[in-house]
DNA sequence: TGTACATCAGTGAACGCGCGTTCACTGATGTAC
DNA sequence: TGTACATCAGTGAACGCGCGTTCACTGATGTAC
């Protein structure tokens, strides 16, 4: 039995030989892509800023699509750790709260969406790819969802999962339109987080 | 001064010699970028399916933005009248009539959005065009929020401006990731319509 | 420990492609007399 | 009405550019003996 464990995974080990090739391109694409958008990045500039090139790329990802939809992989456990703890964290008004954890994000944040949607739009017109975005939606989706349902008990209304998809959606049209910088973008936040203030206790998102 | 006028308008007055050129090339770009998206479509394919070339194309638009900007004001009144039809029109369930004028809509009207929401995410990374279509999202919000205080006396809470804002991102937001055909995106579909339908009267927006 | 061999991650050149924009030119249209 | 001239919408070739992907190769790494 041993030894036919060790020759298996001997066999299915990914020999890795300079090890942190994948990681260090994905480090390298975060970086550019959520900076400069899906399109206008080159996998040349990735590489060379990974300090490989192209044919290292292409021994690691199948493609371009590949990538990014690696990079939301990744990013996609970190977004909901941050709702995760505040909606367990009790506060004087969580409507606020919560509508200002979906849209009031950094920067950085702002870019990302803007990658997404941009990629997302890519999708839309390409069967393939909008299976495996839809995959990704999904799995975020139903871990919202979840997480209303543990945390929020007051929950009303439509099903949790349907709250969650609908305010996924909602992030991201607003973050679309205010992710230019610029004093109508700032007013334009503030109001969608008023609205949304207002809204969500009608989903029973709201401080007993 | 009749004179004069004459004058004035003999040298203001664009020749049209081939009298509809623009609105050719504008209605073959509709037709092709609707279906096929922004950067997909290059401008020789537009002025092919026209009848020209692409030097009639820069005698014409200033570049691509424009073009697409200028299929954005065709566009932006015709979405108007009918939400104004739909407001005007006494309903048994105004809330969830508005959530479905809003959210189901015509396959030709998901490639507008695509169309639209690839080239704000474009116009996001360039400010130059980042400020042209902010200056188009406000008239339309603008005329979306006359709307709802001239038709929807009920309306409440915040302003009816930023209601109008949060409603177009909505749609946005629910459009895009429902643009992709497949069954999983019609059940998106609906299920935004209920959320809405849930949301609107806290706005509002219900039959009296 | 040392040697011969196999593997395969990564190299870098080449392939094949498409596109936005410019510009010198032309010929149809309109004007002036 | 007819002629000479001016304008400029539209032509089409050329410019300049960037990119995703493939592939024959290599040399570092790991294995087997």
């Amino acid at each position: 039995m041993s030894t036919s464990d060790t020759a298996s995974v001997a066999a299915s080990r990914p020999p890795r030989r300079r090890v942190h090739t994948r990681a260090r391109l994905l480090a390298a694409a975060e970086r550019i892509m959520v900076e400069h958008g899906y399109a206008q990045t080159s996998i040349e500039e990735v590489c060379a800023a990974a300090g490989y090139t192209r044919g290292a790329f292409y021994s690691n990802f199948a493609d371009k699509a590949e990538l990014v939809l690696a990079l939301f992989d990744q990013h996609a456990a970190d977004r909901l750790e941050q709702l995760e703890r505040l909606l367990t964290t009790p506060a004087p008004d969580l409507a606020r709260g919560v509508a200002r954890a979906l849209l009031e994000v950094e920067p950085l944040e702002r870019g990302w969406m803007l990658l997404f949607l941009e990629f997302r739009v890519h999708a839309a017109r390409n069967p393939r790819l909008a299976t495996k975005l839809h995959e990704r939606d999904r799995t975020v989706t139903e871990a919202l969802a979840a997480l209303f349902e543990r945390t929020a008990a007051c929950l009303s209304g439509p099903p949790a999962h349907s709250t969650a998809a609908t305010l996924l959606a909602v992030r991201e049209g607003v973050l679309a339109r205010t992710a230019a910088d610029g004093p109508g973008s700032e007013q334009a936040l503030t109001a969608a987080v008023d609205v949304l203030a207002v809204l969500l206790p009608a989903l029973g998102i709201t401080t007993a």
